[in-house]
Parts: C-alpha cells; structure tokens; sequence
DNA sequence: ATTAATGTTCAGAA
DNA sequence: TTTCTGAACATTAA
C-alpha cells in the first residue's frame, strides 16, 4: 500500500533522527516469522554501530537512513510497513528498533504487520548495483518530459501496468496509477506505444500534480486503517480520491460518465469511460 | 473450517 | 526480450 507520497512522508517523518549516532539495533522475537534482513545481524551491527544518521532520503518506495560511512539502510515496507518514531500499532508486529544517541528521537521502529517488507544495509557499490536504472527506474518525481517518453513509448503493455513497473520509473503504485491516468485524461488498456505524442505532456504533468497533491495530505490511509505516518496519524489523500476504489459513483469531471472497474494484471483499475476514452489498439 | 482477497516485489516460466 | 504466474506473509471477510 505504500506508495511514492506514503513512502515520501515517512521520510519527512523521520527527519529528526538526522544528526544521532547509531546506538544499538534490535530484533524483537515476536510472535511471527522474521522478515528479511540483510546482511546477518552481527556484521549488520558491526558496520552501523557508531555511525552518524547524515540524512534520510528516498528511492521510489524504499525509505534510506544514510550513514556516515556511506553505507545507507534500506526500508522497504511492501505492504504494511510502517517506520514510526512513535508508538507502533502493536507489540506483535515490531521487526527492528534502531535506537540512537544525540538525537531530538531516540529511537526508530521499523512495523510491518504482514512482515514481506525487509530492511537492508547496502555498501556504495551495492548501492550503485541496487539503484542501476536498468533494475529500478528513477524515481517519478525526478523524470522530465523525454524520460518518461523514452522509457515507456517502445512498449506494447497497457499504460496503467507499465507505469506500475519500478524499472521503469519508481514509485507509482495500484492507487495512483489509477489516479494519475485520470487526471490525465488516457484510458488505462492504452498500449503505451499507442499513446499520441501530445499526451506525454500531459501524462507527465499527471505524474507530478498528483503525487505532489497526495504528498501535501500526507498519502492516504485505505480501508484496513494500515498506513500511518511516523507520528502514528492518518494520511487524508483518500478524501480526495478521484477515482479509485469510486466505481458506479459519477465522475466529478465530466458529471456524465460512471466510474467503471476493470482489472488488470490482476489489480483493480478505477476510470471514467467518457473522459479516458482514447481506443485501445486491442 | 476452508477459501479468497488484499497489493508489492521477486523468481521462474511462458 | 517481454510478459505472465505464483509465492512470500498475516489478517479479515465470506
């Protein structure tokens, strides 16, 4: 569930760790299995202990604690991740408490109540390895116009799906596929080589405007109340959905059209026939 | 009681 | 090469 705008206000949420030293880091044994950590604990605690927190950045989906010797933690919360400064949801589901000398936050608790998220500590050279554009995109908020272009236009795979492909570029999720194709008026089974020149431009305005709009209201917490912020408190993006998860409700652009469900590699797509109606090729 | 569904990523198959 | 399928896991709803 957490997506670009989820994922980018965890990071904003977990600023105050900047400048602590790297205490101890902990695994709690839970109740449940224990999710992916790399590498194994001693050597991870060997090369973090002591080190500065330099700075907390972003890579699509993935949360990056920067340390002082260059190495970087890695996030990635999948599904139900959380990384809180605050109390967790619950006990059961703590995977990994990092705690910290010298910062404003003592501690930084990694929570993920189905556990296929993971947390990594990557070298520079795995960094360079990790982050090669050929295995993840770059991230949606950096893309320019030709970018985007050039890394979607030779494809024959529906737009909504292609724009969920992280190699591609990082970032864009099941939710705000959906939203973004909406706003930018282009019907979500268009083959992405079908897609006309003077839409790319609006595809990429897309991107931005809705990303930065989800960012602004802090992501958006779904129905099972999962996604929270690091301080534990909702996203409110979701009062401001234009389609997703709205099917059979009218379209709040056109007013004419009713927003239809289709699926597509398996995940819900929400659109409005009459606004999104270039033809697929297929 | 079992089965499906959830939504992201990866390995392996088509 | 590209695209598709199933598994990873925990929990809830049917």
């Amino acid at each position: 569930m957490p997506e670009l705008p989820e994922v980018e206000t965890m990071c904003r949420g977990i600023l105050a760790i900047v400048g602590g030293v790297v205490q101890r880091l902990d695994v709690p044994r839970g109740a449940c299995k224990p999710i992916r950590i790399q590498p194994q604990l001693r050597e991870l605690r060997r090369r973090i202990a002591g080190q500065e927190v330099t700075g907390i950045g972003r890579k699509g989906k993935r949360v990056l604690v920067q340390l002082a010797n260059r190495h970087v933690l890695v996030f990635e919360p999948r599904m139900t991740g959380l990384v809180l400064l605050s109390t967790p949801p619950d006990r059961a589901h703590v995977r990994v408490i990092l705690t910290l000398l010298g910062s404003p936050a003592p501690q930084l608790v990694y929570w993920d109540r189905r556990g296929l998220g993971s947390v990594r500590l990557l070298s520079p050279g795995e960094q360079a390895r990790e982050f090669s554009t050929d295995r993840l995109g770059p991230d949606a908020l950096d893309v320019d116009v030709d970018e985007l272009k050039d890394r979607f236009a030779g494809s024959r795979s529906p737009i909504k799906v292609a724009l969920m492909d992280q190699g591609r570029i990082a970032g864009i999720g099941n939710l705000y596929a959906s939203e973004i194709l909406f706003v930018a008026r282009i019907h979500p089974a268009t083959p992405c080589a079908a897609i006309r020149t003077t839409d790319w431009p609006r595809l990429h305005a897309a991107v931005r405007m809705v990303l930065e709009e989800a960012i602004s209201y802090e992501g958006s917490t779904l129905g099972d109340g999962t996604y929270r912020n690091a301080l534990n408190q909702q996203g409110r993006y979701q009062n401001h959905h234009r389609v997703y998860q709205k099917e059979g409700t009218r379209c709040p652009v056109c007013r004419r059209g009713t927003i239809r469900r289709i699926v597509q590699a398996q995940r819900s797509t929400f659109y409005c026939p009459s606004c999104q109606r270039n033809r697929p090729s297929r």
